[in-house]
RNA sequence: GGCCAGUUGGUGAAGUGGCUUAACACACUGCCCUUUCACGGCAGCAUUCACGGAUUCGAAUUCCGUACUGGUCACCA
């Protein structure tokens, strides 16, 4: 075909497209943005949830962009119909608010290089495939779907290179005259790059994660114009990449064998490359074999789980952020007053390789984290937590607010703030004697040891109990029983001389502990007693009296 | 099968030719502290970096080969 009959074919595929491509290029002008900063993108299509993957991805963007004082768009790509689901949109902007990783220009707060959905610019890809044709450089394929399967059926046998590309695009040099006819024909048709490139080249390319990469040069006639007009995934982020002026493309290690094409797209067009950064995938490892985290077998790679689980969101990002730079748990437990803002992240201390989820991890992140939360802060985060999850809990913890919030205070000053929690469930389990209500229903039921306290001891022990005092005092008062009664005023005299004593402090304690909080573990007895009042910790012995010892 | 990448303790990893008889963190084990449980402290947990070869005075680090793992090869993204 010479030039006239490409311009006269590219006019019968694209009769609606009036724009030329120069319009496009000045109606999404290059950012007024210092050197330096990153533009980056999260686009995911809308399937409904964002996985755990992709909020990793999404929160790369976000970090890099804004600590370069850049931008972060957000970009639906719903070029597939099939794929989206109804609502999925709503799905994305709900799981990244509770992420609070805000998009500075997205399909709902707007922006310049709007819009900010795929299916919406569709004219625009089909101006610059419009522009392709008319320079020969693309063409359209009237292949059925069994002719290109019964082309891969003879390679496959064949051994060769599955793909449309050389002589198998057969298409590719047909005469004006033999598009015009299959057209009036009603044959259906796809567009298909024509490629220039050989696959005996070597291209390379530094991508800012992985390094140094080389491949063969992209030989394939890819499609780029869906039957319906749609664009290819390929196509879209090309065109858009360049017009909203994507800096750093950080995208999922799944499409770095699509580099070649990619690069050969960009060149075509006539585009500046963009940097391209490929994140590792988060993993997991089920019967020794390692796989990508799946939204559908694991629940833990659903955004929503954390929050049903009571992990905090904040506790998740740290996670990330430790996944995200290797270094960065190391200065965050040196830097304790400082936040994830506060951090350089850098490509180059980014995984290559896939990282495993470790949920053992996330629950330590999550511990350290409760441990610096004060006992108020606890509290009103577990009430928004069972107000959604546990109606029920919801209204004790109301109804007890200061009690609890005392009980939740203990220990928490100081350097070394008790750890015990990591998720917001586990405050009821946790502190189940901070509830009267709760601890009668357990009654014991909880008590995780194999003794039997005596009851009359601590009985009597409480006729000398005085919660006025200080803790040390009071605890003077308990070895001062403790010596009266037959016990060892400390384990170290007793494991001296275990014939003489009955037991130490340490036992009478622990009875104590176990009649008024039902478990063997709990934070320091003396501050749990003077939250409780004698009147409630006497009942509770004699609760513990009547039901455990009968 | 082609192409691309990866392989350092149970886990995440640091490491870019000598400072490494391999950092740090999680998990685990033991000891100490302690009224208990935690917290915290100390110690233990890879004599060796998938394997084989090469380069070098010297290699986890460079090169080649092998094995294994992962990704990808759609009118899906």
């Amino acid at each position: 075909m010479n030039k006239e009959e490409r311009l006269e074919l590219a006019e019968i595929l694209f009769p609606n497209i009036e724009h030329s491509r120069e319009y496009y290029e000045e109606a999404y002008p290059k950012r007024n943005l210092s050197d330096n900063a990153m533009v980056t993108r999260f686009g995911p299509s809308p399937t409904g949830f964002v996985h755990m993957g992709s909020l990793f991805g999404s929160f790369c963007d976000y970090i890099f962009a804004k600590q370069t004082n850049g931008v972060f768009y957000l970009r639906i790509e719903d070029t597939d119909q099939k794929r989206s689901v109804e609502n999925g949109i709503d799905g994305i902007f709900n799981d990244l608010d509770a992420f609070q990783i805000t998009p500075d220009e997205s399909a709902r707060v707007g922006g310049e290089y709007d819009p900010y959905i795929q299916s919406e610019r569709t004219e625009i890809y089909q101006t610059y495939v419009k522009d392709l044709i008319c320079k020969g450089l693309a063409y359209p394929c009237f292949m059925t779907e069994e002719e290109i399967a019964q082309i891969r059926e003879e390679q496959e046998i064949n051994k060769t290179k599955l793909g449309i590309y050389g002589h198998y695009a057969v298409d590719r040099d047909l005469s004006l005259e033999e598009v015009k006819e299959k057209i009036n024909n009603k044959e259906e048709y796809v567009i298909r790059l024509k490629s220039p490139g050989n696959s005996n080249n070597q291209i390379e390319l530094v991508d800012c994660i992985k390094g140094k990469m080389k491949f063969p040069e992209n030989d394939m006639d890819v499609v780029l114009l869906k039957k319906d007009g749609t664009p290819t995934y390929h196509l879209a982020h090309v065109v858009d990449d360049h017009l909203m002026h994507t800096t750093h493309v950080i995208r999922g290690d799944e499409w770095v064998s699509s580099i070649p094409l990619h690069v050969q797209l960009f060149e075509v067009l006539g585009f500046d490359m963009p940097e391209y950064a490929h994140t590792a995938p988060i993993t997991k490892k089920e019967n020794g074999n390692i796989r990508k985290l799946s939204k559908r077998k694991d629940p833990e790679a659903k955004v929503s789980y954390y929050d049903e689980v009571g992990i905090p969101i904040d506790a998740v990002k740290l996670y990330l952020a430790t996944i995200l730079n290797s270094n960065f748990e190391e200065w965050y437990l040196n830097n304790q007053d400082k936040s994830i803002d506060d951090f350089t992240f850098t490509f180059d201390k980014m995984a290559v390789g896939g990282t495993l989820f470790d949920l053992d991890k996330l629950n330590n992140i999550s511990k350290t984290y409760f441990s610096r939360k004060s006992g108020r802060e606890v509290y009103e985060e577990t009430l928004n937590y069972a107000e959604k999850f546990d109606k029920d809990y919801y209204e004790l913890l109301k109804e007890n607010k200061e009690d609890m919030i005392q009980f939740l205070s203990i220990e928490k000053d100081g350097a070394r703030p008790r750890k015990d929690i990591s998720k917001y469930s586990d405050v009821k389990d946790e502190f189940s004697y901070a509830i009267d209500s709760i601890f009668k229903s357990e009654s014991y039921s909880k008590y995780d040891g194999d003794k039997t306290y005596d009851v009359e001891l601590i009985l009597d022990y409480l006729e000398t109990l005085d919660l006025t005092v200080s803790n040390e005092e009071w605890f003077n008062g308990v070895k001062e029983f403790a010596i009266s009664h037959g016990y060892a005023a400390s384990p170290k005299e007793y494991k001296k001389n275990p014939d003489e004593f009955k037991g130490h402090v340490g036992d009478i304690c622990e009875a104590l502990r176990v009649m008024i909080t039902g478990r063997t573990k709990s934070p320091d007895l003396f501050s749990i007693m003077k939250v409780l009042g004698k009147d409630k910790i006497r009942e509770r012995v004699e609760l513990y009296k009547n039901i455990v010892v009968k």
